[in-house]
RNA sequence: UGCCUCGUGGUGUAAUUGGCAACACGUCUGACUCUGGAUCAGAAGAGUCCAGGUUCGAGCCCUGGCGAGGCAGCCA
């Protein structure tokens, strides 16, 4: 109770509970729920939904259950299931033993929706799809009444047993909420509670022939679990009148009505350089403009755990972007300070050359190696030392050799002086290149004093390299991560254009890239940086002969920024 | 020309019962440094969509505009 946590300020949802728990509306239990359709992989955006709910769970002493709402036995598969659980479980939340479906409670809403036609608040609708839609008017014009809206209880409720019977093809019949076909919300008018669908359904199998729609099924779901805030994005909000509609006329204990579950919306987050519908996601995948799923360029969690994203920056994201209403788009750039703050204080530092120039140290002894000692984490004593071999021919990086250089430049040039990391001091005395003039190699030479990269006499040279000896590199695969698209907002798109005409063709670069031994015990998912370059992780597509990394992302970069001046 | 929600630095989020607009990311300086990393110090950048009103005082209250997003699946 002492610091910034408690003091920071609480966002509009914080401040309900606290209402709540201080009016003692729910004897002080707090009960979210995170409700995903398994008809997709998570992402991002449902990373900032379930550090909402688990997260207030948490600090309110409280419990959030995972539904599953698998009201479409169309689009939903148990491969969804499978990966969403994975996800939340990677992310670091727990559900014990509160795993719960839609589709557990169909039994249940079958009952509620009898008592409703009961109540004459529901009816039997034999128009199509189309009439429906035309009769439902549009969000300035009226709807007209259905003609079967007057149908007897008796005729409702022996037609909508048999619709479930599956006594009538998909289609032909739908039960409707009897509530306002003049209301000014469009969801108020007669909306569908159930429509046929001869269909398999990934958990009840066969057993149903009628499936309830959304609306009709989430806030009861909600109820059933006695869920105290059902927290939900903003384009539910409209349909809120017809969340309490539902349980108003289901629930008649004025006590438990006091009490029960409430709807609140908050803005889902965007990204800006990606997209976020699952629509859009779902087409990436399937025309393969990426390698699935878990492609490393996806905002999908798998995605960004493929690409060594770690659970704690996406939870610390999740926590900066904050809770809002207002629609908002957050700079790829948080994200990104996000993992390398994580991976700063944890990454082991290794040397990596992607982009080699072999340079020759000609006064170094032909055939010897020595074995230096290097710091594995200067943010983290305990991380310790290892040894790097060194040797008479090293890759160094391409960018760190310039011929004929800038001003501020204070790498390797010729008759600059620069430090080999952890090695020694070298310098360039001749630059080989082929008959197209492009660079091939670099002559240098060493100073034996300078071992470990201390000067003995206290000279000073600006620039540290990295670099890693030929004859003991490992060679890898390394893939280099660009944005996946090239507008900030992907979906605007130009005339005859989709947000596929703007994919960036440059988000994937594989190159070869020279590692220091060490790395050689390295398991996929294990993470590095790559000293200068960036943090790295070991891609599950390496095996015992060939180790890949993805880049997740570069280090800060300040030369970038002034050479690009 | 309906209904709902929302307008605060480039971005996101704050601002007790009205009281000098704050924090973070980003940007830019400088220091330090065996990573042009990290760290440290600092700066620029909004007068709160607009116009009225109430008030000693308005980002917060009132009125009227304007703008943005959502809603017309038998998707969720």
């Amino acid at each position: 109770m002492n610091n910034t946590e408690e003091t920071r300020s609480l966002h509009f949802i914080e401040e309900i509970i606290e209402e709540d728990l201080k009016s003692g509306k729910h004897s002080g239990k707090i009960l979210t729920r995170f409700p995903p359709e398994p008809n997709g992989y998570l992402h991002i955006g449902h990373a900032k939904s379930i550090c909402l709910n688990f997260g207030l769970a948490q600090k309110y002493n409280g419990r959030c259950n995972l539904r599953f709402d698998d009201t479409n036995p169309l689009t939903e598969e148990t491969e969804y299931v499978d990966s969403i659980r994975k996800d939340i479980q990677w992310l670091g939340f727990d559900w014990e033993d509160r795993e719960f479906y839609a589709s557990d409670y169909f039994g249940q809403l079958y009952e509620w929706a009898i008592l409703l036609i009961k109540k004459g608040l529901a009816y039997v609708d034999d128009h199509s799809a189309e009439e429906v839609a035309e009769s439902r008017g549009t969000p300035t014009r009226p709807g007209k009444e259905s003609p079967f809206r007057n149908r007897s209880v008796e005729e409702n409720l022996d037609l909508f047993i048999r619709m479930n019977k599956g006594e009538f093809p998909d289609g032909t019949k739908v039960l409707r909420a009897k509530i306002d076909m003049a209301s000014p919300n469009m969801h108020m008018r007669d909306p569908v509670m159930y429509r046929i669908k001869h269909a398999v359904h990934h958990r009840t199998g066969n057993k149903w022939c009628i499936y309830p729609m959304y609306d009709y099924a989430h806030g009861q779901s909600d109820f059933i679990e006695g869920i105290t805030h059902s927290i939900c994005t903003l384009e539910f909000e409209v349909h809120r009148p017809l969340y309490d509609w539902f349980l108003d006329n289901i629930i008649d204990d004025p006590l438990v009505n006091f009490s029960r579950t409430r709807q609140y919306e908050f803005a889902r987050l965007n990204l800006n350089y990606t997209v976020m519908s699952k629509r859009m996601l779902l087409k990436l995948v399937k025309e393969n403009y990426v390698n699935g799923w878990d492609d490393p360029r996806m905002p999908t969690i798998s995605g960004l755990r493929r690409r060594g994203y770690t659970p704690e920056s996406i939870r610390d994201f999740a926590d900066r972007v904050g809770v809002a209403k207002r629609e908002n788009v957050i700079d790829m750039s948080l994200l990104e300070f996000c993992i390398r703050e994580d991976l700063n204080k944890k990454a082991q530092r290794i040397l990596t050359v992607i982009n080699p120039l072999k340079v020759i140290i000609e006064n170094y002894p032909e055939g010897q190696t020595e074995e230096l000692e290097a710091v594995n984490n200067p943010e983290d004593e305990i991380m310790g030392t290892r040894h790097v071999p060194f040797s008479r021919t090293i890759y160094i990086e391409r960018d760190d050799f310039m011929e004929d250089p800038p001003k501020k430049y204070f790498r390797l040039s010729p008759g600059n002086e620069v430090r080999l990391r952890y090695a020694y001091f070298i310098k360039c005395n001749k630059v080989i290149k082929n008959a197209n003039g492009d660079i091939t190699e670099l002559r240098c030479s060493y100073d034996p004093q300078s071992k470990g990269g201390k000067s003995p006499d206290g000279r000073k040279v600006k620039g540290t390299i990295h670099w890693v000896s030929v004859q003991h590199a490992i060679e890898t695969e390394i893939r280099l991560y660009d944005r996946l698209f090239l507008k900030e907002d992907p979906a605007e798109a130009g005339v005859n254009q989709t947000f596929i005409d703007n994919l960036n063709p440059d988000s994937l670069q594989i190159v070869k890239g020279y590692t220091e031994p060490c790395a050689s015990e390295a398991r996929p998912f294990d993470k590095f940086q790559f000293e200068r370059l960036g943090y790295f992780c070991v891609d599950p597509d390496s095996d015992s002969g060939k180790l890949v990394f993805n880049r997740t992302v570069t280090l800060r970069d300040s030369w970038a920024k002034i050479s690009s001046r």
